[in-house]
RNA sequence: CGGGGCGUAGCGCAGUCCGGUUAGCGCACCUGCUUUGGGAGCAGGGGGUCGUGAGUUCGAAUCCCACCGCCCCGACCA
């Protein structure tokens, strides 16, 4: 074996570290805590952002763009929002750089410093609102649905590939809306958009919760969120959805005339994903021999190697194999690369997490069959040359659902009830996962909880049953349990 | 910003303690031949400001001083 992955029991955080690398999905870029996104991780990432853009656009939203940097007083205007955001913000300060007069290269030029700084947006709603001020007079001009492709910056002290980046890519949906009802239901909407693409194409099942107000996003009302587990036993946090209530238009000044001819602020919702998802992807499928991903979001999903390498022969049947695979839109790989053997390819299309690989040596004619494996279950078969678009149709929705269905059994596995302390830390320490337990509601317990114990609360699980009971950490009365993990 | 570790070929490392031929090994790369149903074998070959600067010395990857950078662990967070 050439190239060794650290087994997850030993060291899941290198075993992560290695897939990231070992799958060609991403390098470290010059600039600590930003990373190189290779064609293959990009390619993962362009079919998520390709469906969920169609998402977007079925439920009546438009794209658009805006820009990069921000002027730095527009982040104040919003009273919470800075206090979020302002830690973390990288600030241009000048327009120039000149030779150094000593020597050293280029240096900044003192002369060239900005009169109003600007940031790099660490998300955009400042200058969204801003715009949309002039945009919105009327009801008419009401709901706005826009979403944004774009990048966005946060210094963040600590980073991971994908799952938290220096700089990262997303999508952030702006709404108006005229009432609050109608931005409330564009907030659950988006919601379950996200949810539907977690699970239908990621394969990756998820809580659909609310944020504590601990948790919330700066500046909104309410924060939404989905949550998913990771196999080690950690929470990530998937995907949010904000209603902002009035926050931002008060803070922008954006109002309409109403039907009634009243004067109103507008009502406001916020929603994002990011490429933390390719991270959540990873964390949820794969395994030791390397990347797993499921066919909907595999930039290939069969590959065809020779055997040998490419004979006339075997190039016959896997023309014919590529036309009946193409046929049925299924993305295929013929692979006559003759300077690489069939055992390299084998290892390198699984450490990539290709799902279908099929082999077609001169036996394998003989008896008019390929050999087929799966990346999920690792098996091999062989099958029939006969109706082989049909096969291998039905193979990929059987891969799709058994990830799916490995992933929703580890979650309902681990989603633990504790009703005492020390069961809670037991369980958090033990069997890892999301706990599900009484909480008196207080921010000051939920912090005392992290505190001992690192973990935080994921969220009030929308579907939550309204339960009796005393809170773990003080015994006060609490009428439903909250889900706890320790969270990436 | 605290604690720990590390900078030597594209990657991973040895050599540094105790200074001394032409700085070495594995992988990768190039050429040729033989191979080819799970990361091929043999032979030959190319590739180095030893992180940077300044010292000590006849001589520095190795010793001294300063600086720079990276990784891991914590505090912050999607």
């Amino acid at each position: 074996m050439a190239k060794e992955i650290t087994p997850r029991t030993e060291d899941y955080s290198a075993w992560y570290n290695d897939i990231v690398k070992k799958a060609h999905l991403a390098e470290n870029s010059p600039v600590k805590g930003c990373m190189i996104i290779k064609p293959h991780g990009f390619a993962v990432w362009e079919l998520m952002r390709d469906a969920l853009d169609v998402m977007f656009k079925k439920t009546g939203h438009v794209n658009a763009y805006f820009p990069l940097l921000i002027p730095k007083s527009f982040l104040s205007k919003e009273a919470q929002h800075v206090d979020g955001f302002a830690k973390e913000c990288a600030v241009v300060t000048h327009h120039r750089l000149m030779n150094d007069p000593n020597g050293g290269g280029v240096v900044v030029d003192p002369t060239a410093k900005l009169e109003e700084e600007l940031i790099i947006r660490p998300t955009s709603e400042t200058i969204i609102w801003d715009t949309y001020r002039n945009w919105i007079q009327s009801y008419r001009d009401l709901p706005l649905l826009i979403n944004q492709w774009a990048n966005v910056m946060r210094w963040e002290m600590r980073t991971r590939p994908f799952l938290r980046t220096t700089e990262f890519l997303w999508q952030e949906g702006h709404t108006a809306h005229a009432t609050r009802e109608e931005a409330v239901q564009e907030t659950l909407q988006m919601l379950d958009v996200y949810a539907e693409f977690a699970e239908q194409y990621m394969a990756m099942p998820v809580i659909k919760g609310v944020k504590t107000p601990n948790e919330r996003f700066a500046g909104a009302e309410d924060t939404y969120c989905i949550e998913a587990l990771m196999q080690d036993g950690k929470a990530l946090q998937a995907g949010t959805s904000h209603f902002l209530g009035q926050n931002f238009a008060k803070a922008f000044d954006v109002t309409f005339l109403s039907k009634e001819n009243q004067r109103e602020h507008v009502w406001a919702t916020s929603w994002g994903v990011s490429t933390r998802l390719v991270g959540g992807l990873i964390m949820t499928h794969s395994d030791d021999e390397g990347l797993v991903l499921p066919p909907k979001l595999a930039p290939t999903q069969v590959v065809i190697v020779p055997i040998p390498t490419a004979q006339a022969e075997v190039n016959e049947v896997a023309e014919k194999i590529m036309r009946e695979l193409k046929d049925k839109g299924i993305t295929v790989k013929y692979d006559t690369d003759d300077t690489k053997r069939a055992g390299y390819k084998f290892a390198e299309y699984e450490l990539r997490g290709m799902p279908v690989r099929i082999a077609i040596g001169k036996r394998d004619i003989e008896n008019n069959v390929v050999e087929v494996a799966r990346r999920d279950t690792r098996e091999k078969s062989s099958i029939s040359l006969d109706n082989i678009g049909d096969s291998i149709q039905q193979l990929l929705i059987d891969i799709q659902a058994n990830l799916f269905n490995k992933a929703k059994q580890y979650l309902d596995e681990h989603i633990t009830r504790a009703d005492n302390f020390d069961d809670f830390v037991d369980i958090l320490e033990n069997k890892t996962g999301f706990i599900s337990a009484h909480w008196d509601g207080t921010t000051e317990t939920e912090e005392a909880i992290k505190e001992k114990t690192k973990a935080t609360i994921r969220c009030i699980p929308l579907d939550n049953e309204k339960e009796d009971g005393v809170c773990i950490l003080t015994g006060k009365p609490s009428s439903q349990r909250v889900l706890f993990a320790k969270a990436y």
